[in-house]
DNA sequence: GCTTGTGAATATCTTCACAGCC
DNA sequence: GGCTGTGAAGATATTCACAAGC
């Protein structure tokens, strides 16, 4: 089911010989959840960095910041290599730069979106994105009205235009924000244009190849989960 | 962290003794992705009743269509009850009800917006929303000249009318989409009126009392899976 | 014959606790 | 003395596999 993966460890190779300083690799599988904190840790060395307060942190400070645990914070680096000193903690611009390549934003991401109605334009304005090295160069819609007008200095185009905009404009990623009825039109059409990750807003599930990466941000189950925690965990918890 | 939970189980204490018919209860800790399945679940039941296609579903079925398997279809219903008949399946409108109840969306949500900028109005024409029984009936924001204005027909108001709007609208979650660094002072204003559900979009870690249930979306860690997964998982799976 | 509901087995993730190093 | 890195233990979640029931 998608989600197979076979671990495929061969005794004794899971781990170059000396590589162990090159982060962003070590071939056991890693949590989802770990990367999803790891992501966190790293924001969290921005802010410290920009109020320079942190030159050097630790586990536990880091944990404190960003409510997890400091044996998890440091499990969650273990996957990746060893990036502190015993007895000091992590050096902040050092541990910034192997997060960065771990998470692959060391780069800059080259994204299209598809889709400019509400959800689309606030994608393409959101702050976050371009702080984080995600740039929405292209902008697609079937919406003839739309086709030619700008925003935020992103020209849209029609869906005609994008498997060679993906090539012209090397194109990486692409985020789908149309209506759930044609998602997983929108998804195919991406996927032949040659893209191999896609980020999903639309509520309702994709089939993807294999070789494509999906990701969904579906805001209804959001709330739902939230509802249900009112509804339930009567007044307390996360 | 945060977490602490004690699932405080007294042996043979479990569940009352007859009630084994009400969804939406028992109380062994049901896991945060059993309750997102359910969301899916729900919102499939929905369209294949829309399409007037299964009356009568499987859990095969309702795993072929969502991807998860029919295994854990059945498990993720057996926390809350028992819902099908062996030999034969689920009954489509009847699971629906079920789900919503657990879910707590057979009521209706009043719910605050604070932010009416990009993401906040996108938010709120969100279809996906209303649909589902999630209604944005005020909304806030701390620019004088947006106060007044509507937007989808919901007034934007100052800060200063959340308390007697929460009471007078009765209000109960907040959608927070601020910039990050006024979103602490947001959420204490938000908590300090009353709510107790906050789904949260500006990307920082909100301290909020134990009795309040938060719930972030954080899109900045989302994109940066996707650049995670592209990164390493080669060219393969989910 | 087909599908549910569920103990038991497995796989996965988190936490503990401490040796190793600064 | 303090903090990392990590085996081992513990907790959680998923999958298997089959008895029970239509």
């Amino acid at each position: 089911m998608a989600t197979s993966r076979k671990a495929e460890s061969i005794p004794g190779d899971d781990w170059p010989a000396g590589a162990e300083s090159t982060p962003a690799a070590r071939s056991e599988h890693v949590p989802e959840s770990t990367v999803r904190r790891l992501s966190t840790y790293y924001r969290l060395l921005q802010t410290l960095a920009a109020q320079s307060e942190g030159e050097q942190v630790s586990s536990g400070k880091i944990a404190a910041l960003t409510g997890f645990t400091a044996a998890q914070v440091r499990r969650d680096l273990a996957y990746f290599g060893t990036f502190g000193r015993r007895g000091v903690g992590y050096e902040n611009q050092e541990l910034q730069r192997s997060l960065a390549t771990i998470l692959g934003i060391d780069r800059g991401w080259r994204i299209a979106l598809v889709g400019v109605g509400n959800l689309g334009q606030a994608l393409l304005s959101y702050r976050g994105f371009p702080r984080q090295g995600f740039h929405v160069v292209a902008a697609f819609d079937r919406d003839p009205r739309k086709i030619g007008r700008k925003v935020r200095r992103v020209l849209i185009r029609p869906m005609s235009a994008l498997p060679a905009a993906v090539r012209s404009l090397n194109l990486q990623m692409a985020v789908i924000a149309v209506p759930a009825d044609s998602a997983q039109e929108v998804a195919a059409a991406v996927v032949a244009a040659g893209i191999t990750g896609i980020l999903n807003f639309a509520p309702t599930k994709l089939v993807v190849p294999e070789h494509v990466h999906l990701q969904n941000v579906d805001l209804s189950i959001e709330i739902e989960y939230l509802s249900y925690l009112l509804t339930h965990e009567a007044p307390a918890d996360t």
